[in-house]
DNA sequence: GTCTATATGTAGATAGAC
DNA sequence: GTCTATCTACATATAGAC
């Protein structure tokens, strides 16, 4: 019942010219310098303009409204992440739940880096929550940790692996959003990614000690 | 830098006689109803006063804005949980990690029973984060962790338990709140919580078995 | 105490000049 | 393609009548 009309999310178009590409760079930096610098409330189209240096008008010619930007910025970043642990959970020459353990701690640090432009852009998420873009978009990630979890849960049938992957996957990204959400010293990140990865790596291993039995 | 103004979020005053406790209550009731049925984004004062077939202005004699309505709902939904939680946490003639198992699943369901408030509430976080008062609501989840984990890890030290109990206790929140956004088939619900009571199990077990060695 | 009416501000989006 | 100016809509909050 929440959710009613449902804009277009995409972007106007792909810019192809030199002049137009550097134009939409320009609109993403300046989304995330306002988002930074007066949080989610305050985002708007004309800050955002303002910022740029462009007008409201060339805006739109990019972006068909300001959800589109939002979003763009938000899968942006869902794919430099899942960039990051594809290459960290893929090294095959180490370990499986040590690359779990890397992962782990990667993904809490870069999102404690960042607190500030990801806690407001995470306010964001009603905006385009539920558009078939966003759930495209996380596709990817679920294919990374599939193929992780073939090797560290060899013994278990797919259902099993499917409900690992589900639960690890959103414990990491719903616990590190809310985690990141107040500052954190770094010695405090580190023991907190290492009982996260300790919590994990007992998981797998008794799902395989039960597995063998 | 994301976070400006912070208005007062309590209520205006407590509502002492029989006529003012009713419409404080058809208020809080109207809310919800405004909320489920139009979500965060259309959540405005006069549609609430509609719904609760009271003025704008008499809504502001017991609220100073919108945030205190929405707070107020959050509060009274954490401290509902949170005795719920207790409730279970405390039965000390059952083992811990079963009450555990039952307190995870209690949880999850109860989320994904009431999906569409919750969501929509969590939506509007953003206007009361960052809140003394928010603060506050949720120390006594704290605390009442704080007895359970003195019990299922009685060999640990204050540190370890503060720190399992910070990551035990983010995660059911924020997993379940992420897990109950998408609608979910009750069998669903059930293996999923037991995924993740096995987790946590698995993680208790490691940890006494390390303080004993 | 409760209402109606409204002040005030600001948002998103577009029209039309250049 | 880009800009300025503006339209429309709506939100929060208050003032003042009853």
């Amino acid at each position: 019942m929440a959710e009613h009309r449902q804009a277009q999310i995409s972007s106007r178009k792909q810019p192809q010219q030199a002049r137009s590409i550097e134009l939409v760079e320009s609109v993403l930096d300046a989304a995330i310098q306002v988002l930074t610098a007066e949080g989610a409330q305050r985002f708007t189209m004309a800050r955002v303009a303002e910022r740029a240096g462009v007008s409201v008008g060339s805006l739109y010619q990019y972006f068909p409204n300001k959800a589109s930007i939002l979003f763009r910025l938000q899968s942006d970043e869902w794919k430099r992440t899942t960039d990051m642990l594809r290459g960290i959970l893929e090294q095959q020459d180490t370990p499986p739940l040590e690359r779990l353990r890397t992962a782990v701690h990667a993904f809490i640090r870069s999102e404690c880096e960042e607190a500030n432009v990801r806690t407001a852009l995470d306010d964001t998420a009603p905006l385009y929550r539920g558009a078939p873009e966003a759930h495209e978009a996380l596709k990817a990630g679920a294919a990374v940790m599939h193929a992780f979890m073939c090797e560290a849960l060899p013994e278990s049938n797919d259902d099993q692996r499917a409900l690992a992957i589900r639960l690890i996957e959103s414990t990491i990204w719903s616990v590190g959003e809310s985690y990141s959400e107040t500052p954190r010293e770094p010695a405090e990140i580190i023991k907190f990614a290492d009982a996260m990865a300790d919590m994990f790596c007992a998981y797998l291993v008794q799902i395989n000690a039960r597995a063998r039995a």
